[in-house]
DNA sequence: TCCAATCCATGCAGATATGCATATCAAACT
DNA sequence: AGTTTGATATGCATATCTGCATGGATTGGA
């Protein structure tokens, strides 16, 4: 029989310091609060409080902003472990949860958010009415170690080990311009006569110029003089008549505003594949909802 | 610049999994209250809370006690880590505390925590009324790990890498019995007299034994017929003449009921360590007690 | 230099959680 | 079977925390 263990290490209050965590994250005790859906006063009361808890100055008042003591700056290591933690408990408990009501997050890029998941979401909803969904349209990659979605829709394979994916299909993309665009160029006929046109950028990295290059072309950085940060912001871009974009062949063939530049080309196929905590698959809830989404989206 | 993180996976309270951990470990809500210094409501409740905001049954309200369901399990290893950083951050706030002012905890065995440590503070709390002490009197060696206390005197040099140890100097233990209990047994001159003589046991290894027989005795089991579970006890019974013990000779020479057996034997040596953790070292507090103490051990 | 925006600090009313006392219950012991 | 012990739940007064509204301070730009 051991002796009663001593807690005293624990003792301190643990949502102090997840107000010191959130708020060292996100730089400042307003970005915090919104973070976390509490009021500004609270968090400043709360890291306030663990500052005389523990004894210790933790931020440095400085202007109209808080930046970290190296006492703070050492705890803050521990801190974001018990952050991890509390992550991983928060997931499993997720998974845990046999209930088939409640909410759910499914991320997406934003053609897909506001274009493909309406019909399937329309329909989750009758199936299963307990279910609230909430749809983050993100164009970057989202960030499911933190949680910003219970499934995501992303368009290559994920490599984190603790996730589940599954692809669902290959969707071909086809380039887009508008008429007018195409008869300023001269309506190319052949890869090699887009040597000279100008396409919007989606990402920083060359992931499209060398998709493109694979099927015939030759195109260097001068080919993408504009990046936009969005899908919608590069079709109204297409659909404007700046360039060339690409898109979904089954969304962009319905734009009455633009047309296919090389209409016969082979699509450049890219995947799409449904993307989960390995911890959710055991949910009923979660996996309700995956299996309805690789189902719709085949 | 990232997209603001979403905290969706830390937003529970943190407090509530705290609830739950110690009262997962020591095995009722009741015992957990204790130990964190609450009340058996509030912990009930605050696991109660912690269940309903994860839409998870933790434990099962069996008879008089709780069990741990396999979801309340599987939660449980996630929420130990959130407890060991926890920990960490604790220790290492206590670290960087450069305050002067506060509590420090001290751990050592009965007879010195009786005998050796009231001068020592009397003087500490002269040298510095803003701390105050609490003095852990055990036996068993005090489990630093989950700071049972800060600073701990040990009779042997520790294993444990998160921990830093001083050894202060080798004490001279000798053998005392009652006059009476000498009297009964022959006054024995040579160690070989002792092979039918009972002594008082302090631990259930063979420590004690081992030690005495390196001395040139060649004792058995059967020589240690009593066991003592703490040193004030033991004390007790060599005073009243059940058998012989072993102590500090400054200390047992100076007990007017007692006399040396074997006087002009080789004192068996034991050395007096000062354990502190590694993270507390770097706090003026802990670092002004722990050289007080080393000082005045010496 | 002034203005606007943004952020942290404070006062106060209402919501929430806590602790005490107590009821209730199950198991072990006589 | 009755009693004792040690456990979990409940009611209520109180203490604490939270959120809203507001004030004060600083930065960046017109």
């Amino acid at each position: 029989m051991h002796i009663c263990m001593d807690w005293r290490s624990v003792k301190f209050d643990w949502n102090k310091a997840r107000a010191f965590l959130v708020t060292a994250e996100e730089g400042s005790l307003s970005a915090a609060a919104r973070a976390l859906g509490m009021a500004q006063p609270t968090l400043g009361r709360q890291v306030d409080g663990l500052e005389q808890e523990l004894d210790i100055v933790l931020f440095e008042r400085v202007g109209r902003g808080l930046k970290l003591t190296p006492s703070g700056l050492e705890l803050l290591d521990h801190v974001r472990a018990m952050g991890d933690a509390a992550s991983k408990v928060s997931l499993t408990a997720m998974g845990q949860s046999q209930s088939i009501d409640g909410s759910i997050c499914i991320a997406a890029s934003e053609t897909y958010a506001s274009l493909v998941l309406p019909p399937i979401i329309a329909k989750l909803r009758r199936l299963e009415p307990g279910i609230t969904v909430e749809v983050v349209a993100s164009n970057s990659p989202s960030d499911l170690r933190r949680r910003e979605a219970d499934i995501a829709i992303r368009n290559f394979r994920p490599t984190e080990p603790d996730l589940i994916a599954k692809k669902i299909r290959d969707i071909p993309a086809r380039l887009y311009a508008s008429p007018e665009y195409l008869d300023r160029i001269g309506r190319p006929k052949l890869p090699y006569d887009l040597r000279n046109a100008d396409f919007i950028n989606l990402d920083s990295t060359g992931m499209l110029m060398n998709g493109l290059n694979t099927m015939g072309m030759s195109l260097t950085k001068k080919n993408f003089p504009v990046l936009a940060e969005n899908y919608n912001v590069m079709w109204e871009m297409v659909k404007q008549g700046v360039g060339i974009g690409i898109l979904d062949g089954t969304i962009g063939d319905v734009e009455p505003l633009v047309e296919r530049v090389l209409p016969d080309l082979e699509p450049l196929m890219f995947p799409i594949w449904l993307v989960a905590h390995r911890e959710l698959n055991t949910s009923r809830r979660i996996r309700m909802v995956f299996d309805l989404l690789a189902a719709e989206l085949a």
